[in-house]
DNA sequence: TCAAAAGTGTTGGCCCTACACCCATGC
DNA sequence: GCATGGGTGTAGGGCCAACACTTTTGA
């Protein structure tokens, strides 16, 4: 069915489910094959791309509404989320439901609470719901555009992942159980966005006292096996508390 | 007037006037006597004090929501201000309007959008408003109660303040013109909660290269006359940028 | 055996800590 | 002149960048 039949009978339903003015957009990421992705959606009958999003029930937390709008859309329930943002400017959404009746829920104008989540991957399965064509992951670097304000929305996820790269989880929550310090690497490269000295960044990784080194290398690569680390998550999480010492 | 008649006189032109479920609360903080301070109200036949807040107009971005709100209790409208983080429990306010009608503004579920704010202390003049008795700056360290959430909100403020010390003009909005190396490490140490060493702090503060040395001093203590000091602006703005360098 | 990637060594400089010392001021 | 607080000196250690060397791997 086109977008414009499908918004329109779902209008009644979300003015009795939904409280008004108020949505909730995410930007998801997650890292593989050493470049940092965010998930996009395309939605019926539009061209550009926007982050997945969705709105708060009358009877529920704002941050149960990231976590029930994450679910949906990854199949996934435990999810790093961390709310960063709250776009609330008038023209955010200007123009795009100009065709449609003002009655329409869509129509509304939307203060919008900004979510980032982070993701382990081949953990996740992409759902396409009723209102998109496509769900997928893109790299940072090589991002198609974004519809309405979704841009600026995506620039201060990935800010503000830098800013508290020392001060949270992210590595963690982005990497999979097991990785090497090569990767380890590559992931905060992406984040920060510039590229890092190798023997510096291991040794001082190392310092922290963060990370188990394990019995095992990655084997199958071209050239030496890197080893294998996890991370210690007791000492992992003392040490965020006071946040890494040192500045990227 | 009593708080409960002015409610409902004003609630109906509530509802005509403010976007629905939107709400703003700020932080204001100022720097006097070597003690960072926060303002607080309080509300007609309320005993507990409270965050000064508002709400946001129908045509009104949330940003000059904000600044109106601060300039109708300040006087002052250019405010340095920086939203950190919006609250969206179901219970924030739970029974704090439950003797009131279901169809009063005040009574509806509100998801609060926090910024605070920061002010030079003589620049200020506190103004008591309709709903409230009392207007004041309370010393952080020894704070009244607060009523609802407004302490987790007061909390999450500070925490934010001191994440973004090396990051935003912190030291240049809360303090005079001209100041003192004694007062600027006072306000960093009232910031951080901690005690910081004297020697240190001056000269790491200088070596960043982004204050001016006055032919000036404090005159009039009660001992040696300490050096007054201003930022370089120009300087100061690049440095933050990049982020000061340091932990503290 | 060779290129490339991973792990490790080394060096000089800067910043941080800590403590000590001197200077200026009002009492 | 004395106590107090402000400005400055200094020694040791740690972290850092930069670069070089060694080891391991698959082709």
């Amino acid at each position: 069915m086109e977008l414009k039949k499908i918004l329109e009978k779902r209008s009644e339903e979300s003015w009795e489910k939904y409280i008004p003015t108020l949505s909730i957009d995410c930007a998801i990421f997650s890292f593989h094959e050493t470049s940092l992705k965010v998930l996009t959606i395309k939605m019926k009958d539009q061209d550009l791309w926007g982050l997945p999003g969705g709105y708060v029930q009358k009877d529920e937390n704002v941050d149960d509404a990231a976590i029930r709008i994450l679910k949906d859309r990854t199949g996934n329930e435990n999810i790093y989320l961390q709310q960063f943002y709250t776009f609330g400017n008038l023209n955010r959404s200007e123009d795009f439901f100009k065709e449609y009746p003002d009655t329409l829920w869509n129509k509304q104008r939307f203060v919008s609470i900004g979510y980032y989540a982070l993701v382990d991957y081949p953990k996740v399965n992409l759902i396409v719901d009723d209102f998109s064509t496509a769900c997928q992951w893109q790299p940072i670097d090589n991002l198609q555009p974004f519809m309405m304000d979704h841009g600026v929305i995506f620039e201060k996820a990935l800010l503000t992942l830098r800013e508290q790269l020392n001060n949270h989880p992210i590595g963690y929550n982005l990497l999979p159980e097991k990785f090497t310090m090569p990767e380890l690497q590559k992931l905060y490269e992406a984040i920060l966005g510039k590229k890092l000295n190798r023997g510096n960044f291991y040794r001082k990784f190392l310092r922290y006292d963060i990370l188990t080194k394990l019995d095992e290398s990655r084997k199958g690569g071209a050239h030496k096996a890197p080893d294998l680390y996890s991370f210690d998550l007791e000492k992992y999480n003392s040490a965020l508390k006071e946040g890494l010492k040192g500045n990227w």
